[in-house]
DNA sequence: CGTTCGATGCACT
DNA sequence: GTGCATCGAACGT
């Protein structure tokens, strides 16, 4: 359908990849089917440098992806629960990648209600792919897609040529340094982002409520 | 409305 | 053995 991001979209500044990745299209063609997502919200981590990258560290087993080609998946679990994706950026040796966070769902939202449903009731389409740990159990992404190449056939974004989402920019949510790098970018006032953008709110949650 | 807290597995020191 | 780039249920106000 749309045209596939190929490597030298990532093998630019992270920060820029992350920007341009607002108003991409995430696409699994899993064996079980199809599931993809505009991406709403994303977050860039970026060398050694920045206190909040996996790659703070240095070089270890679980960063590896990191340091490789652009363009790779970088999977990793969470809290013992949650997988967690990336995009690896920036020219080979420079560890850093975009977290996706947040898609609006657009295709396959049955598949993604099943493969939700392990851990709740039936959820609404603002749900579904809203945070990072829920958008990749809406997607079936595991540690088996750590390191898959995003310009391939399987795991892949594409630009459909949707129209750029207005951006907001944020501190980064839950890490414990680095919060004063405002690298967190949210398609503005979208109703699927993990958390409100400051000053940036979606619509009220009671539109018109009467006060009791 | 807000905050707290338990679940759970992998990679790291 | 420790520490998470989280989630949502269960409380308190």
């Amino acid at each position: 359908m749309g045209a596939v991001l190929p490597p030298a979209f990532y093998a630019r500044p992270t920060l820029q990849v992350a920007r341009e990745l607002v108003g991409k299209v995430l696409v699994h063609a899993a064996p079980a089917g199809t599931a993809a997502g505009m991406i709403v919200e994303v977050e860039a981590y970026s060398g050694e440098s920045d206190p909040a990258c996996h790659a703070a560290t240095g070089f270890t087993r679980r960063n590896a992806p990191l340091y490789g080609p652009p363009g790779l998946a970088y999977v990793y679990v969470n809290y013992g629960l949650h997988h967690l994706v990336n995009a690896v950026t920036e020219p080979e040796g420079a560890p850093a990648a975009v977290l996706i966070r947040a898609l609006e769902p657009l295709a396959g939202l049955p598949l993604m209600r099943n493969r939700r449903a392990a851990a709740g009731r039936a959820l609404p389409a603002a749900a579904l792919c809203r945070g990072p740990g829920n958008l990749t159990s809406a997607l079936g992404i595991t540690l088996e897609q750590n390191r898959v190449d995003l310009s391939g056939e399987r795991l892949f974004i594409e630009d459909r040529g949707l129209p750029p989402p207005r951006l907001a920019w944020s501190p980064r949510i839950g890490v414990s340094v680095g919060a004063d790098r405002p690298w967190r970018c949210c398609a503005a006032g979208n109703p699927h982002l993990s958390k409100p953008v400051w000053g940036c709110a979606p619509s009220p949650r009671r539109p018109l409520a009467g006060t009791p």
